[in-house]
DNA sequence: ACTATTTCCTGGATGC
DNA sequence: TGCATCCAGGAAATAG
């Protein structure tokens, strides 16, 4: 389940591949449901364009796109691919004869022959463009604040006042943008604040400490190359090595790494999320 | 304006 | 072994 460590890395390792490359063409599969945009648009955006980079915004990769001045006094388009892996969604950098998985959803055709492919079993993922300026200079943004960019007044900020549990606030992307379930709970281990608190309880204190504690677990976990549980793998196929960090996640009934209590499970707005019943208050 | 709950989707795990 | 059921969870939609 890619989150910010995962969408991060996979952005940097097809940005190292495929930035400069040229798509020639577009193929989407007959039932094209993980769609936000329509095929049209997406087969406008895209076919032509030069992939300029690929980064990562909130939990989406975005492919920034420039196309060809076409006509006399045409500027030239920009635009962007824009893709959100949902919870099993992959994005392959392919040769055009290897086989195609099952749940291949899109293919992109580049210029050099290689194929990027979205793969995606679950059909959580979505595939969408956004057009020329209409967006401003900046491009695609996430809806939230970036977490790692954030600075430690605006965190307080955001979850001051709220009366919903702190983990749900920390998993509203319209909020913050890139924390998912298991970097929700590391975080709130590592601040030693329970899940079910509501945000409104916490101190200044306790939010800053939050705020150090998802800074610290997602820059970690960007260095190891994000958390590989169930099948994620980077863009080369390579896994990462953060869920052997992961303290809380996952780990019920576990002995917790500082104080050995039994890591305890409990459901939240549906979501599994795990704690130490010694160390979070 | 917020918050909580439901829905989508399929592979893998579990249970009888 | 086989079949049914459950569970994982991001985010949009719906309900309160």
């Amino acid at each position: 389940m890619p989150e910010l460590p995962e969408v991060e890395t996979i952005a940097r390792g097809l940005h190292k591949r495929i930035a400069g490359e040229r798509i020639q063409s577009v193929w989407l599969s007959e039932k094209p449901e993980p769609l936000k945009s329509s095929p049209v648009q997406i087969v406008r955006v895209l076919e032509g364009s030069r992939i300029v980079q690929v980064r990562r915004a909130g939990k989406h990769i975005v492919f920034d796109l420039e196309r060809k001045v076409r006509g006399a006094g045409a500027e030239a388009g920009r635009g962007q691919w824009v893709v959100h892996l949902g919870m099993t969604g992959r994005l392959q950098v392919a040769l055009p004869d290897s086989e195609v998985s099952r749940h291949t959803h899109a293919i992109v055709k580049l210029a050099s022959g290689r194929e990027v492919r979205f793969v995606d079993p679950r059909r959580f993922g979505r595939l969408a463009v956004t057009g020329d300026s209409s967006e401003g200079t900046r491009g695609f943004t996430a809806p939230g604040d970036e977490p790692l960019e954030s600075r430690s007044e605006r965190f307080v900020e955001l979850f001051r006042g709220r009366k919903t549990p702190i983990k749900s606030a920390l998993l509203n992307q319209k909020l913050l943008s890139g924390v998912g379930n298991i970097y929700a709970d590391e975080s709130l281990f590592r601040a030693g604040i329970r899940p079910r608190r509501r945000a409104c309880s916490l101190t200044k204190e306790h939010l800053r400490n939050l705020h150090r504690a998802v800074q610290e677990v997602l820059q970690e976990a960007i260095a190891l190359g994000g958390s590989s549980i169930s099948d994620y793998v980077d863009a080369e196929g390579n896994e990462g090595f953060f869920q052997l960090q992961h303290r809380v996640y996952g780990r019920e009934g576990e002995p917790c790494s500082v104080c050995t209590s039994p890591i305890k499970r409990i459901v939240i707005a549906g979501r599994s999320s795990h704690y130490c019943p010694h160390c979070q208050k």
